[in-house]
DNA sequence: GCCAACGTTGGC
DNA sequence: GCCAACGTTGGC
């Protein structure tokens, strides 16, 4: 059981978008980084829980929580002339791109990125760093811990 | 819109 | 296999 944290635009699927799909439930489609897909093939299990954060917005921060909801599958955008994701190197026989299923687990209070930034035992995080563009991340159990008890409970 | 970071591409 | 050029991300 890992944790992760996963960026969407939310222009593009917002944590609301989510929570008004069929099932409460989306394909991670679209990533065309190594790195990240390799988290999702490798290191993703069913039932794995994620923060879902909003980039590259004007309010960046984590939105609510999501649970990976299927093992990894190939990405159809990848095969998709009319898709922004399409990829012309990529075949049916051996797919270069997977995916894998989220479903929302909550909605939570926003933890915007300047409040992430003022607790020193985060400041490690990937999403800290300057200039972190990598989409999926783990996050360490203790910066869960810390993220999920102090700054979403809305009575602390 | 700027710009820093960094992954990818392609010529050699 | 090196590395410069280029494209993209994402906070500000």
């Amino acid at each position: 059981m890992r944790y992760w944290l996963m960026k969407s635009e939310p222009a593009d699927c917002s944590i609301d978008d989510l929570a008004a799909m069929p099932g409460q439930t989306v394909a991670w489609y679209g990533v065309r980084n190594y790195q990240a897909r390799n988290f999702m093939r490798d290191q993703m299990s069913l039932g794995d829980l994620a923060f879902f954060y909003h980039s590259s917005c004007p309010r960046p921060g984590i939105a609510g929580i999501v649970c990976i909801a299927s093992t990894p599958y190939p990405d159809a955008t990848q095969f998709d002339p009319a898709s922004p994701y399409f990829d012309p190197k990529s075949s049916q026989d051996a797919p270069r791109w997977i995916n894998v299923d989220v479903r929302l687990v909550e909605k939570t209070p926003f933890v915007d990125l300047a409040t992430l930034r003022e607790h020193d035992s985060l400041a490690n995080m990937r999403v800290l760093q300057k200039a972190s563009r990598l989409s999926i991340t783990p996050v360490d159990p203790d910066e869960w811990r810390t993220i999920t008890t102090r700054l979403m409970n809305p009575k602390s």
